[in-house]
DNA sequence: CCGCGAAGGTAAAACGGTTGCACTAACCCG
DNA sequence: CGGGTTAGTGCAACCGTTTTACCTTCGCGG
């Protein structure tokens, strides 16, 4: 019989070009042990001349479903850290032979739940979900029932950046928000700043621990407690310009020092301090959260969040079934720039 | 026969469990014609009951279709033109109902290729390959051998931010770097700069066609054009940085205006310029290319390229097999901030 | 009462691979 | 020279769907 030339050549057709059997065109494609020399030079001889690359599914199919992916979930790639930590995560899978799916939720966990759903379907070996949530009893019930459907099918569910659930959570990488809010707001102590503004912070979410961290350090550091002092919600370039220019705007600051819930919020509220003619740090100190790339650029003093590791370490819990430290928290650290002064109360304004 | 309770459930599993055989579950899911009410209700109960989802490759290695997954390939996310690009087409995708697999190379068209083998092993719809490449004779080669090799199997590939290859390529969406190039020569050109330093590219590049624009304008606006004005390499923060930390430190700049290759080389030099102790614009005005969101906090007047618009137009070629339109070239324009003065020659040092 | 066409459902053959098991040589060694 | 290895290969049974072709019922008109 003749095979047709259009379409794609399948496993029969290189078979029989070569003369021999379709399971050894497969044995000899897959290395399993090695055939006589010269067939498997007929063999890779039919392959080339049919340009021969074996199907995908039918290959997924036998050998049990799509291994080898892992799927990622995240909100927006307008983050530096999502970015890094999506960076991260590819190369690390890469390198361990995994090839990654990514899906973009935009933030809603209905919608991640909806994302990881079709990932499940594609039978990919791991999940990782990337990132802070608002932690409603909603969220939490739904992501426990998927969990649970999971664990049935032999995927892993990782969260990274990203608390574990109250009750039998799956793996978690994350790193230390309270930690490295002491440590921001401590430099700003240390410096001497006493009346410390705490700008932005998504109540609910992991990241709003930060003002635990906050707070804590004022209280063992002999900072102004004062509720006036604390802002929520601003997390964007653009939320983080507006208060600062709206507060400064009602009057002159109650507070030389700020401490932005992140470097874009940081960003936004440099350039509405410049704006009302103030300087950073002369006038104003400020602290970030993240070390972003541009933080550098603004000589912007941030904490940062170690990246790299933590998307390392979220492709190892995925890889790895059974590795013992199923929970991880990564340290954060102070990176100190130029947008704080050293600051001697009395020489205030 | 009693089903184990591990494992997915198989159609197999649905069938028994609503007692009805196998292909009357896979014709109501798949809604051909409509059986008995009752019946109906019976075997959607059992789906939900065992949270049946279908293998998708086995679905796929019967009727021929793909998984609907959308592979793109990326160097790194470390820039703000492709951190868009991904971001764009993973939402695009996503509105499709499809998913993304990811791929970062690292910049090394071998290991793109090595990654674009895997992607089509996986069996995906098609194929995005993101970003500007050395384009040798070799790399012509290879995308055009592993393009053809494509072509049988039903995957399309599309370039994204890439020039097409010189014969039989592959569908493309692009964004005019000469014209952008021209547009931000000018723009330093009409506001009196006769002496433009042309910062940054890689020569084989097609982003260093941006050099082609540079000269136009200035050969058409009557800018000086020099080759000493033209510094090849820097495209990094850090090489941007040095290139201009060294041509600083070797004397009074020859030149007023800088026209750098993008963003990030931009941010470098005005570091280098700003620590020789000269301003930006005041001493040396300064154009990048990206429009990138840090961009912003530098008052960097840039050219703005449609990452937006680059991706959605990509997924809409590799969704769309048919599309008439497969050469796609998107437009680039001035985005006017704060780093260039007006220049009178007269007032030169 | 019989024949007949829908309606509702089933059995079985694909799809294109992988792999356990059986078989056939050739090869080694006593 | 014969029997036990063993390397090399083929046969056939899966993997989980879709789909075609066929088989029951059952209702109903003649």
């Amino acid at each position: 019989m003749v095979r047709s030339t259009e379409g794609r050549a399948s496993i029969r057709d290189v078979a029989e070009r070569a003369g021999v059997s379709v399971s050894t065109v497969s044995r000899i494609l897959n290395g399993r042990y090695p055939p006589a020399p010269q067939t498997r030079e007929r063999v890779m001889r039919a392959v080339r001349d049919l340009e021969y690359v074996a199907n995908p599914h039918a290959r997924a199919l036998t050998t049990g479903s799509s291994t080898g992916t892992i799927g990622m979930a995240v909100m927006l790639l307008d983050d530096a850290l999502y970015t890094s930590l999506v960076q991260s995560i590819a190369d690390a899978a890469g390198a361990a032979h995994r090839l990654c799916l990514i899906a973009t939720t935009g933030g809603t966990w209905e919608r991640e739940l909806e994302m990881l759903c079709r990932m499940r379907e594609q039978g990919v070996e791991a999940i990782v979900a990337i990132g802070a949530v608002a932690e409603t009893e909603e969220y939490h019930r739904g992501m426990a029932a998927f969990a649970r459907s999971l664990a049935g099918t032999g995927t892993r569910l990782v969260f990274c950046a990203r608390p574990p659930l109250p009750v039998r959570s799956p793996a978690t990488v994350e790193y230390d928000n309270i930690g490295g809010a002491y440590a921001a707001t401590s430099h700003l102590l240390s410096r001497g700043h006493r009346r410390i503004l705490l700008l932005g912070g998504t109540p609910g979410s992991i990241t709003s621990r930060r003002r635990e961290g906050y707070r804590n350090a004022l209280a063992d550091l002999g900072g102004v407690a004062d509720p006036a002092l604390e802002v929520a919600g601003a997390t964007t370039r653009e939320t983080g310009y507006a208060f600062m220019r709206d507060i400064l705007a009602a009057g002159p600051p109650a507070f030389t020092g700020v401490f932005a819930h992140n470097d874009r919020a940081a960003a936004g509220a440099i350039q509405a301090i410049r704006e009302a003619g103030l300087r950073v740090p002369e006038d104003i100190s400020i602290v970030g959260f993240d070390n972003a790339a541009f933080s550098a650029d603004l000589q912007l003093t941030t904490v940062h969040i170690p990246a790299v590791e933590l998307g390392q370490a979220a492709v190892s819990l995925a890889v790895n079934p059974d590795d013992p430290q199923q929970q991880v928290m990564l340290g954060t650290h102070v990176v100190v720039r130029e947008s704080v002064r050293v600051f001697s109360p009395v020489s205030a304004r």
